[in-house]
DNA sequence: ATGGTCGGACAGTCAAAGGA
DNA sequence: CCTTTGACTGTCCGACCATC
């Protein structure tokens, strides 16, 4: 809530104030897999001298890998930390929990005439709870990226992943395939980060994998590396919105396994990422 | 160099409480 | 019914360590 924890975020940038440095971080093109989170009205290089303080943004599921190895994920499946690590098959939302009710919340402190609660930066967001579409990139934004996707960034893009009970929401997950690889691309463009606004990966650049949302016949990718994500348990998903996956391409993993991209489902598999290892294993802290 | 682990700060959610 | 509040829960930063 308070946004103005000077020590909230200066761990990240100890002399300059980190309002200069994070968002360029959040610049990477991934980050606009959850748009309205992490987008930002200024292109690369033309930020505004007074910047508006950014906090950190989370997306509303991480993956399990993500979650369980406290990384940063983001709203597309696979992820790209998953990608990146050659497990994107089992990238898949985490299962949050549901929350307690009816537990007693204490007495309310009065209100001194001040609309308090909303730093305003998004004086237009719905009351919190209330199911929106995230809001569309806004034609007058100059966007980042050249990308601009051409579905409407929620419901309806996708058909049901699974039929929803009485009185619960409708499943949608993003079907996605991965294009076969189109012509080389000479270098990833300038300004071009990694992952946290890393330099971008060394390995190779021009082996990029396109992703396309189900609305692109499969078919025409025929024989081409193919992913989709559901959920194995048929659980619920909490994500109350799915974005148009990557508007940026993904570098080719490191090559655990540097076959063609046909073959990638089955040496993307990271040891040290089994299941079996990851899942439950890890952490024990939080033990929420 | 790269990735895993983990403590803990931070962000977001949402239901109870209070007010109009 | 709407707004406010704050407990609750998930995300992920950043330091450290292990492995290749």
């Amino acid at each position: 809530m308070v946004d103005n924890n000077p020590d909230a975020e200066g761990r990240q940038s100890p002399n300059s104030s980190q309002d200069s440095v994070q968002p360029q971080m959040t610049m990477h093109p991934v980050t606009y897999s959850s748009m309205p989170m992490h987008m930002y009205p200024f292109p690369p290089g033309s930020m505004p001298s007074q910047p508006a303080r950014t906090k950190r943004r989370q997306v509303k599921n991480a993956c399990t890998n993500c979650q369980k190895a406290c990384k940063k994920c983001d709203d597309a499946r696979p992820c790209l930390r998953c990608v990146k690590y050659g497990i994107a098959e089992e990238c898949i939302d985490s299962q949050r929990k549901e929350r307690q009710k009816g537990i007693k919340r204490g007495p309310y402190k009065k209100r001194d005439g001040k609309a308090s609660g909303s730093e305003q930066l998004d004086n237009s967001s719905p009351q919190p709870g209330a199911m929106m579409p995230p809001p569309v990139a806004q034609p007058s934004a100059p966007s980042p990226i050249p990308y601009i996707t051409p579905y409407p960034p929620f419901f309806g893009q996708y058909a049901p992943t699974h039929m929803p009970k009485a009185g619960e929401a409708p499943v949608y997950v993003p079907q996605l395939f991965y294009a076969p690889m189109p012509a080389p691309q000479p270098m990833p463009p300038p300004g071009h980060v990694g992952q946290d606004g890393e330099p971008a990966p060394a390995y190779a650049p021009p082996s990029f994998y396109p992703v396309y949302p189900a609305p692109y016949p499969p078919q025409a990718y025929a024989g081409a590396y193919m992913m989709h994500a559901p959920r194995p348990d048929g659980a619920m998903h909490h994500h109350p919105h799915h974005y148009a996956p990557y508007p940026q391409m993904y570098p080719k993993p490191p090559s655990r396994n540097s076959e063609v991209a046909g073959q990638v489902a089955d040496g993307r598999r990271d040891p040290r990422l089994e299941p079996g290892r990851v899942i439950d294993g890890g952490h024990g802290h939080h033990g929420k």
